[in-house]
DNA sequence: CCGCGATCCTGGGGGC
DNA sequence: TGCCCCCAGGATCGCG
């Protein structure tokens, strides 16, 4: 899925589009995706200004005139499209739905949202804004690894006495939220911290660098516009191009960029993980 | 409680 | 051109 910095570059591509904006209509193309969507979804939508358009972890949290809140998830594959007429223009044609368009939000302003994806991995859900931490699918994430919940001393009281791989626990969005298989092995790499320490057993001073390696990498690939390996888009349909600038993802047997040895791939929980033995110990 | 494997689904790419 | 296999940015569930 899109991990932070790319469900980031979407919320920042919907804002103008969206922010402000009243849904004039909603259309439902199917009846879920992971989980069946709520029940009358087009006629609770159609309306309905879009009152804040925020983010918390990789969940996008459209905040509606009216108290509720419109949350989306991107699954693996999703990606959401901005076509349609600038405002004011006379005409209202909007593109024709593509293949894999589920829901479709046209705005007041004559922009046509569309949520793309492929395999369904997604979510849209609504639930109270006053109450928008008690979803189940936000209840229990850790904290945001940009905000100040997210520190070294935070890290290392989870970490603590625990054994499984550290690549493993940053992947637990309970201990860290919004972090995913591509900004864990960039982090660990920068950190030089091998993704198979256990994480109990980490140094102070290993955690620290972690922390600040997590920072920097999420804080670099926003203003990147997110990483494109085949599925994120910005909402203009451009790449992201952060992907450019990986130092071990996806780089078996090339050089690591820091001490020249071959970045390695090994699974992890199922997972590939991407990492230097030269540098990461 | 902890850690891991299987699973949901589609599509793209490589090998034959 | 086609088929089969493998792989994929996520998150949940159930098992030992």
């Amino acid at each position: 899925m899109p991990e932070l910095p790319e469900v980031e570059t979407v919320r920042r591509g919907l804002a103008p589009a969206m922010e402000g904006q009243r849904i004039a209509e909603a259309q439902v193309r199917r009846e879920g995706l992971r989980w069946p969507f709520p029940e009358r979804l087009a006629e609770r939508l159609a309306g309905r200004r879009v009152e804040l358009l925020g983010r918390r972890s990789k969940y996008i949290l459209a905040g509606l005139e009216g108290g509720e809140t419109m949350i989306l998830h991107l699954g693996m594959s999703g990606r959401m499209t901005i076509s349609g007429q600038a405002p004011g223009s006379f005409h209202h044609e909007r593109a024709t739905p593509e293949t894999h368009d589920h829901v479709i939000l046209d705005m007041e302003n004559g922009a046509r949202v569309a949520l793309n994806d492929a395999r369904r991995f997604g979510a849209l859900d609504l639930w109270p804004t006053e109450m928008i931490e008690t979803h189940r699918l936000l209840a229990g994430l850790g904290p945001e690894p940009l905000g100040n919940g997210f520190d070294a001393a935070y890290l290392a009281g989870r970490l603590e006495g625990r054994k499984l791989p550290i690549k493993a626990a940053l992947m637990d969005q309970k201990i860290v939220a919004g972090l995913g298989n591509i900004y864990v092995c960039e982090a660990l790499h920068r950190a030089r911290i091998s993704p198979k320490r256990p994480s109990g057993g980490l140094s102070r001073a290993a955690v620290d660098r972690l922390v600040t390696a997590i920072r920097a990498v999420l804080v670099e690939a926003i203003e990147a516009g997110g990483s494109s390996i085949s599925d994120h888009r910005q909402t203009s349909g451009e790449l992201g191009y952060f992907q450019h600038t990986f130092r071990v993802y996806g780089r078996e047997g090339e050089p690591c960029p820091t001490c020249g040895r071959q970045v390695q791939r090994l699974v992890q929980s199922g997972r590939s993980t991407f990492w230097c033995p030269g540098c990461q110990h």
